[in-house]
DNA sequence: GCATTAGGTCTACTTTGTAGATCTAATAGC
DNA sequence: GCTATTAGATCTACAAAGTAGACCTAATGC
């Protein structure tokens, strides 16, 4: 089963989708958690999904900016979305009695 | 923060409230996550989990049918709650934008 | 009193999580 | 064209979480 900083890694790629790269999901992320996201963690991370299978990457060209280098891109492959959805259901399904989800549940629009 | 594992043993125990001891948590886990859980690995969790405080366990009394031992009692703690929240919440933010978790949204009742 | 059963303890190893120092190649400005 | 500055990536090393399963223990049934 995927970890769950592999989770979060793996679902900032999928959201950001065409955008999604190194750097730029290393932001998003800190965004979304509020809390940082050391450049090294994320990395190793992303090494390991692509050994895995559940995430691909490649060089892309450099941007025409102030030390626009070349970015590592980065697409979640459909091993990679299975995964996810795995882990996201076996967290909703946990989830089912527990007060704090049943909040989360109510308080919804 | 929180693992995964860490995560369902600890809103398994909350779904179970005054009947939580280490063999129906067991139990329970199997069946919602449809995987076995092996015996170590929950033991060891939920004692990492008490060493953080997150869950209190003590010495229930032996019940009355064969093979009746002393069961091990498991309680969620207040800080338990929170970081469980904490862990969800973070799940949830990070799945907003997602394909599996907007599937899952749209199919509710 | 011995077989059987519910339930728990212990040990050891593999995977994930995490930090941060360092390296690289690009533009800006002179 | 040289130098400072910047975006971005690689590498190393260690801490924490995940996982298995052999083994121990104290009940009841007969």
């Amino acid at each position: 089963m995927l970890g769950e900083f592999e989770y979060l890694v793996l679902s900032t790629a999928a959201s950001l989708g065409d955008d999604a790269y190194g750097a730029a999901i290393r932001e998003e992320m800190e965004e979304v958690s509020d809390r940082t996201c050391s450049i090294g963690a994320l990395y190793t991370t992303i090494d390991r999904l692509e050994k895995k299978g559940l995430l691909k990457t490649w060089m892309g060209g450099a941007t025409a900016q102030r030390g626009g280098r070349a970015r590592r891109m980065v697409r979640i492959t459909p091993a990679g979305v299975r995964e996810a959805k795995a882990f996201y259901e076996a967290v909703t399904r946990a989830s089912r009695r527990v007060p704090w989800a049943i909040e989360a549940e109510e308080g919804r629009p």
